[in-house]
DNA sequence: CATGAATGAGGATTCATTCAT
DNA sequence: CATGAATGAATCCTCATTCAT
């Protein structure tokens, strides 16, 4: 039964109680029990309890977002096409990593002193940036960085909502490109004739 | 030595060391060195760890979050006007109560099995109840959504933007209002004049 | 309310405690707090909680014992008739403090190292010195040793049966007489038309 | 360094520290101290105090209790001889744990809230149901409870007496039979030719 | 008479980690 | 590959007690 997939297996173990309890509350006594094997195990696949969590977020998203930001830098980031294909791109690659995505944002006390944490906050400053422009307006600024909220956020929140995950992430990209549009139009002086925020059509 | 105002004085600690570092890596031994009190002196004055979390809590933004829920419910609120009203409502309520609201985000995964956390997450679904049409397209219920977010994390998020707390509160406050000014209007049958972000035909 | 009586309902509440929870786990905050006091107003009555303990002791059963023992030293204590009245008047003197019996036997460790612990034993070789013979046969010793036991334990044992106290009370009385009479007549040979236990023979 | 012993050692000193100073007031502290461990390595092999507490109790008394039950339930338990024998062989039963025994009658407060606690009462319940008729007279009811207390209390009393354990063993063994047998004959009408304490006439 | 505030010592328990085998 | 055994440090919490007011 046991063949070389026990790192995987590890993984997959720790990726469920960390996203459900919590990278501190969740212990490597709990993750090596649940596998039916010892910690002392965990200890010959993994350096350390950070080492583990960092093994799942540099598979699941630090890479796939570091391709992200390397095809944006490639196509010309300014350009409001490209923005909203970056948003696009983006949005397809979280959605695979759901749960490390809602732990990141679940646990950023606990990421605060890990080190991948730090890495996973640089690209999320590397994608804002991306995005908006560091002169525009307050609003538009705001506008940025809730359309990165949007779309992290719709893949755990709206429990109550019956949709699937799916289209609830397709919703979200449409507002989340919605708002950067709106951004990259606006900037200021709120337009004439302007009264929602995706209601700009000078 | 010190007067009446001890409990004071621990509240105050408490939350700058839990907002800076987190609850589960907050240990009472810190606070109370921080204080140059004892443990024990601690626990003359909270029961429990989470007995201190929760006075914070409750003095800050849960009795203010519930006098904007009371208000709510005493206006219309399906009506837009009562919508924005209550977004500025709570804005006020919660750029009074900065570190807390930033606590409540990064610590969501301690906070889920604290009995405030639960009364918290229930004050939010009934915010956004109040904001958000059950029967309305999805899009609009993200935005709804979104709104609520985008006060909260403006809060802590654009670190690098030089512009004052207040400034942002306001700005983020506007977008919120155009997110759920949105919301309103629209539901399936995109208005006219108004493209949603990947209707674009260009 | 309060009167003078404070020291009085202090006893009354820890005798309760006391007796229902054992005196390790009963800590005098739960006394306090079922008083509607403040711990340190225990201070004011009693230097210790050792000190409460003692003052219950004394008042109930250490000075009601000694009187037996008294009484004792002065009636020809090795006469039978003598024994069987010491037995029936411990049996009276114990039984207006059923609590602290049945205290004094479930909580031997931890009055072990109570002053008052020690003088208590000391009655109980006393009383048992005054009814058995230091020179009879071990069962005759034994006898006795349960005689005393055999009081003490009928105030709190047999919990299923549903005669009421005082009646168990008599009936242990009257076992234990009947123990103490066999010592006196007993010793190493079996007096004539009574058989122990294992010398049967039919 | 050492072997597999360790689990063996901590019980050996946990039982001789429960039983000198008590349960409660023996800290893991102090049993690891007195091994040469650290706390931690108790908890290795005892998830609990509670759990080396019975983990003791298991192995030398509760399974031993249960094997005279069942031995019981097997021989027509209502015959006076088959009681003889219950006794005799719970005595000897008995006579393998006087720790425990003696632990177990000093720190009943303590044993009320342990699981183990319940569950030894629940054995000295059915042993005293096999022994005593439910429906005899109440000093015949008395008689067989105490002659199980008799056999416990030998084990730990008559500290001053000379005589070696094995001989107070079976001299309490003498008088729990002889109060058995009088409680099975007896009831109410005092058999002829025995003389209870009761039974005098003069 | 009693309280409010605090202390110091100690309790059980949990955790990430190590290392010889 | 993995385990069994153990550690050291830390955690939350409780307790009896004190003392100025």
């Amino acid at each position: 039964m046991s063949r070389g997939n026990t790192r995987q297996r590890i993984q997959d173990v720790a990726l469920e109680l960390f996203a459900e309890r919590g990278y501190e509350k969740t212990s490597l006594r709990e993750i090596a029990e649940q596998l039916g094997v010892t910690k002392a195990a965990l200890y010959y696949h993994f350096k350390t309890k950070e080492d583990l969590l960092t093994s799942l977020f540099e598979d699941m998203v630090l890479g796939p977002a570091d391709e992200v930001i390397a095809w944006a830098k490639a196509h010309q980031p300014s350009r409001l096409e490209t923005k909203l294909e970056i948003l696009s791109r983006y949005s397809a690659c979280i959605s695979n990593a759901t749960p490390l995505v809602r732990f990141m944002h679940e646990n950023q006390a606990a990421l605060r002193d890990l080190a991948i944490g730090e890495q996973m906050k640089e690209r999320m400053f590397l994608l804002l940036g991306l995005i908006k422009d560091e002169n525009a307006a307050l609003t538009d600024q705001v506008r940025c960085s809730s359309a990165l909220f949007t779309m992290h956020s719709s893949l755990f929140t709206l429990e109550g909502t019956k949709a699937d995950p799916e289209e609830k992430r397709k919703a979200a990209l449409e507002v989340a490109q919605e708002l950067v549009t709106a951004a990259h139009h606006g900037s200021g002086d709120t337009p004439p004739g302007r009264e929602t925020g995706s209601a700009r059509h000078e």
